[in-house]
RNA sequence: GGCCCGGUAGUUCAGCUGGUUAGAACGCUAGCCUGUCACGCUAGAGGUCGACGGUUCGAGCCCGUUCCGGGUCGCCA
């Protein structure tokens, strides 16, 4: 029978036992780790969330204690009370091994089923049983660190936006729903039957609002929903530090971002970024990475050919050069010796694989320099090549050619990454760098329309506002992404507050004056009754604590999360509902095949 | 929705060219053991080979369908 934890008061966690503590009086809670039975003695490891301490039992000091310390299993709640004293063997792996609790009253609180896995740190346990069981993988040393990093992020970021005069403001879960960007996930009115709420996909409008409101500079760790496919670094529902400020101006706004990676990554991990970050423009980014978060942890940017391939005789690359496309190329340096033939051919597949026609190439080896393409061109021809490459022996040089220069861009930048996966090449430390100057409008192939790359409300910079009905590709953004090693870990822009060229934009964006007004009336109304000139960002922090943590899923920096089909396997949501609650809300499901 | 990978004991895995009663380690249970700490030793229990259907004298293995999990593309303003 469980016993209870009544005259017994915690005087310490397990993890928190050291020499000094010899001869003192000790009680400590706790889950049994393992039980060590040697006849006579018996030693026993308790776990909390702090560590392990070992419990002693001798059957020559008190029988009744020792039977009770026999009959402990794995994960068995236990409450010891005993003195603290120094091993007569100690113990050098673990922090409290020099120290053991000569356990003078047990209580078992609770027992505990055998573990469908054991609750050890590098658990080779498949994730799905650990989920299935969550509560179990969260008892592990990995996930319970993980966690406490992740709070003590959050407290950091807190504090630091805290200190610079931000305050925190709840915004809604339950929200009018504006089917833009992402899928939302709907919540049925029962008072409004056939009506919906949405799930935020972010506070975007409510944090606008707030600097409308007056109240200068708002932060709040917002729980954000999409209702899109899951990836290992993307659940439905994931947590955004998201933040706004008002009378600022980029240059406001990413000093703000600096100043706050700065101090999180000083007091969280102890390391240096050093600020101003880096910055690239959107078209660098992509001229030099092929990516608009590139990770600059190291080289290898593309290299244009298109001057040394005019003309030439290799029709795909003259013919791309033609019809106003590109021909560059990614040089990996001293890869000749890894990247055998038949590895460049899997690049080939690769590259096919996300939409490149081919992949041209060029190893050379001690032995010889061999090429896809060589017989097509002239001694002269060659030599141009590899000169513009840089190429030199014992280099691979690989050639993307597209009537389309974006392709060629965003082919070699993926072609970039998996190079640097294939080859040893050093990706070490933390390199956060600014993307500056999006373009406003994106060419949307189904609509045949321009569509904004950000929200509507993202404030052209100055210069280009003139380009706005007339030259769209020529109009840039008062937006910023903050990259951290690859990964888009923020983004934000300056907003729009002029109620003249935000209709202009709606119009740019063949949002006619009363959709608009449907969509976002209350933000355009607002606006109208004296809205500072404001901006923000939104930073993600599942992600940032990942990359803190150098974890390789966001499962492992979220307590509970939801699996690649979105249910969540332990409560195994989502789930049918009565009948009852579904007349109430005025649902009727379809019948399905 | 597409593509790729996986599913055998509680867990991690092995299982040959389709062939007798499906194995190992850890864990679990019991016994022995006074300084262990991944304690040791001895013995034991534990299987719908994800499911369904097919081929075959015979299927864990081959074929089809399906379910579950992972990665990825689409998608994610």
């Amino acid at each position: 029978m469980a016993e209870t934890i009544v005259g017994l008061k915690r005087t310490a966690y397990c993890g928190t036992f050291r020499e000094e503590h010899a001869g003192q009086q000790a009680t400590v809670y706790g889950w049994v780790q393992r039980q060590r039975d040697l006849g006579q003695l018996i030693f026993v490891d308790l776990r909390d969330r702090t560590g392990i301490v070992q419990l002693a039992f001798d059957q020559n000091t008190d029988k009744a204690v020792f039977e009770k310390a026999f009959s402990l299993r794995s994960e068995y709640v236990v409450a010891a009370r005993g003195v603290v004293r120094v091993r007569s063997s100690r113990n050098a792996d673990i922090p409290t091994g020099d120290v053991e609790i000569a356990v003078e009253e047990l209580r078992i609180l609770n027992k505990a089923e055998t573990p469908p896995f054991e609750i050890v740190e590098n658990c080779a346990t498949a994730e799905s049983t650990r989920l299935k069981y969550r509560y179990l993988d969260l008892r592990r040393p990995d996930l319970q660190r993980n966690l406490l990093m992740r709070h003590r992020i959050a407290k950091a970021t807190r504090d630091y936006f805290d200190s610079q005069g931000f305050i925190e403001l709840e915004t809604p879960m339950l929200i009018k729903s504006t089917p833009e960007g992402a899928r939302d996930f709907l919540v049925p009115s029962r008072v409004h039957n056939g009506e919906f709420y949405a799930l935020p996909q972010s506070p975007q409008l409510y944090k606008q609002l707030s600097m409308v409101a007056g109240f200068d500079r708002y932060i709040q760790l917002a729980r954000c929903f999409r209702d899109e496919d899951l990836r290992a670094d993307r659940q439905p529902e994931f947590t955004q530090i998201d933040m706004e400020m008002s009378f600022v101006d980029v240059e406001d706004v990413l000093a703000i971002g600096e100043g706050y990676i700065h101090s999180l990554f000083k007091e969280v991990l102890d390391v240096d970024i050093p600020v101003p970050f880096p910055r690239l423009t959107y078209t660098e980014a992509m001229e030099r990475y092929g990516s608009d978060k590139p990770d600059t942890r190291f080289g290898m940017e593309i290299i244009d050919l298109t001057a040394a391939v005019k003309g030439c005789g290799f029709g795909v690359f003259s013919s791309a050069v033609e019809a106003g496309g590109a021909v560059r190329c990614l040089n990996a340096k001293g890869a000749a010796a890894t990247l055998s033939r038949k590895e460049i051919d899997k690049l080939t597949e690769f590259v096919k694989g996300i939409g490149a026609k081919g992949l041209a190439w060029v190893r050379w080896t001690e032995e010889n320099c061999t090429s896809s393409f060589g017989k097509f061109l002239s001694d002269d021809e060659m030599q141009a090549v590899l000169s513009a490459a840089g190429a030199e022996q014992g280099d691979v040089v690989l050639i993307v050619a597209d009537g389309s220069k974006k392709n060629v861009l965003t082919t070699l930048g993926s072609l970039r990454l998996e190079l640097a996966n294939k080859l040893p090449i050093a990706r070490e430390g933390y390199n956060v760098l600014w993307i500056t100057e999006f373009p406003f409008f994106e060419w949307d192939e189904e609509s045949n329309t321009w569509v904004a790359m950000h929200h509507p409300f993202t404030s052209p910079l100055d210069e280009c506002i003139e380009y706005l009905d007339t030259a769209p590709e020529k109009v840039f953004a008062k937006a910023y992404d903050m990259v951290l090693n690859g990964i888009e870990l923020a983004s934000g822009s300056i907003r729009i507050t002029n109620p003249d060229l935000q209709a202009h934009m709606f119009r740019a964006l063949g949002l006619s004056e009363e959709e608009a007004h449907k969509k976002f009336g209350f933000l355009l109304d607002a606006f109208r009754y004296g809205a500072p000139p404001h901006g923000g960002m939104a930073i993600g922090l599942d992600r940032l604590v990942m990359q803190m943590l150098g974890a390789a899923s966001l499962r492992d920096v979220v307590a509970y999360p939801k699996v690649q089909n979105m249910t969540e396997l332990m409560t195994e949501c989502p789930s049918a509902v009565d009948e009852q609650q579904l007349q109430e809300l005025g649902i009727a499901l379809l019948k399905k095949d």
